[in-house]
DNA sequence: CACTAGATTTTCT
DNA sequence: GAAAATCTAGTGG
């Protein structure tokens, strides 16, 4: 078991997205008190250059964070009522500004008390979306900016050996936007239960 | 199962 | 003032 550091995040969106399928996202609340699951799909955000990216518009309040240091968690809130996780990456000299939405994890730590916080019945429910694991991970705007290569870290990602699975990562056009939809900058577990919505076909 | 509409408020122009 | 990296509940087959 080990934390990501910060070098798994200095690399280009795309790459860091993928690689991040299989993973073990935690979130911290207390000494023992944890959450999380396995990441089965991610979304790659390439920064300036990339017109679905929130940093093509430039550096703003609400996107600064991206244009930091590779690392750090973006969370950001959308449509009125819904939280979504993202990582900052990239090199510090780099294009900067890139980064990995989250969009869905496989729970493994923690179940109970994320099925209270999301209070569904299926459980298939709990995390298959970015704002739905959110709300799981209990992850707000106070979390905005919070490092997550450090074994306290409030948010992490570990590499769990054991806990691997055997995975086929598929890729394809990214969810609900609607700019460079020819970017295959989607990826996903194919066939995972907890990929959401609407989303496990297309190539690899 | 597929599709549609409505919720709700921050953020930026 | 419009749009938003979404979700849920509803309808209809």
């Amino acid at each position: 078991m080990t934390v990501l550091p910060r070098r798994f995040y200095a690399r280009t969106p795309v790459t860091v997205a993928r690689d991040l399928i299989g993973k073990t996202l935690v979130r911290r609340l207390s000494r023992n008190k944890r959450l999380g699951g396995v990441i089965v799909e991610t979304e790659a955000y390439g920064g300036k250059k990339d017109p679905a990216s929130h940093a093509y518009i430039g550096r703003t309040q609400r996107n600064s964070v991206m244009f930091g240091e590779a690392g750090h968690a973006y969370v950001y809130f959308t449509y009125g009522m819904h939280y979504c996780l993202n990582f900052v990456t990239g090199k510090p000299g780099g294009e900067g500004a890139g980064a990995v939405l989250i969009r869905a994890i496989e729970p493994v730590l923690g179940v109970e008390l994320m099925d209270k916080l999301r209070n569904v019945s299926d459980p298939r429910n709990l995390t298959n979306g970015p704002a739905k694991l959110c709300q799981a991970l209990s992850i707000d705007l106070s979390l905005n900016g919070c490092d997550v290569t450090s074994e306290t870290s409030e948010i992490s990602v570990e590499d769990r050996p054991k806990a691997k699975k055997v995975m086929e990562i598929c890729s394809s056009s990214r969810i609900g936007i609607k700019l460079a939809i020819d970017r295959k900058w989607r990826f996903f577990a194919r066939g995972n239960r907890y990929v959401s919505a609407g989303a496990n076909i297309e190539e690899s």
